[in-house]
DNA sequence: CGCCTGTCTTGACGTCCGTCTAAGCAGAGA
DNA sequence: TCTCTGCTTAGACGGACGTCAAGACAGGCG
């Protein structure tokens, strides 16, 4: 455990670069885990998952609360708490112009993700 | 919807082809998300995304319960059960081979999440 | 056959999560 | 200033989750 002098405590989420290599590579130390498992952890819920596809596909990179809303049959506090649950993941960022609140999509972590769960083309 | 036989309702998680286009591309739909959401919260929890590490990182692609158990400071049904929602969300496959019982991950999922998460290198 | 080791299942308990209704806050417009 | 609309916060409730102790099951070995 002393082999290293673990560079992983504090990370990067907003990094361009991947901070980690693939999950498939190399055993995901503890503290990388508890940082990256949130985030997986508020993806793991449908309408959030659309939500966050949603903001990350719009026009010009983000989304209004009011378009969002709509979308689900569901009343607007709940949308707002999922809407809480991606800020607080570091998944989406908040920012109120005049009346409306829009989103927008933080592609950093989204490519940690993207880039903890790569995968060798041909492993076997 | 009767433009095709819906080909998604059951979505291939073998299949190595990417399923789905990029989140950030398209908006995920429904079924999408209800199929895919599980495996996210599955990997939404520390331990889990570690035993995942562990399984998929490990020598030939399995790991041994007896490996896994003693790497964290949890009793051997709790890692059992983590294990068990692995298996429940297809991310990894279970064989019993003499007293052990082996893991081994399952690319194919694997490389279906990553693909929804990519992000193009420069999308300003 | 009987015991031992290793793993899974069951049942329970405390906590967290998803959803709602009701209330609060911020801007825009009359 | 007053009011209206849009979004968030607060509080509550039912259900799911993470954990453990105890018991059940499978396989190997005397």
């Amino acid at each position: 455990m002393s082999k290293q002098v673990a560079p992983l405590t504090v990370i990067d989420l907003n990094a361009d670069a991947p901070c980690c290599p693939p999950l498939a590579q190399r055993r995901v130390p503890a503290e990388t885990a508890a940082v990256l498992a949130p985030a997986f952890k508020a993806l793991g819920d449908p309408v959030r998952l659309q939500l966050m596809s949603m903001i990350a596909s719009a026009e010009g990179g983000e989304a209004c609360v009011c378009d969002l809303t709509p979308a689900f049959d569901l009343t607007g506090p709940t949308i707002s708490h999922h809407l809480k649950t991606l800020r607080e993941a570091g998944l989406v960022d908040a920012e109120r112009r005049g009346t409306w609140v829009y989103y927008r999509a933080r592609p950093g972590i989204l490519r940690q993700l993207a880039a903890l769960l790569t995968v060798e083309p041909a492993e076997s």
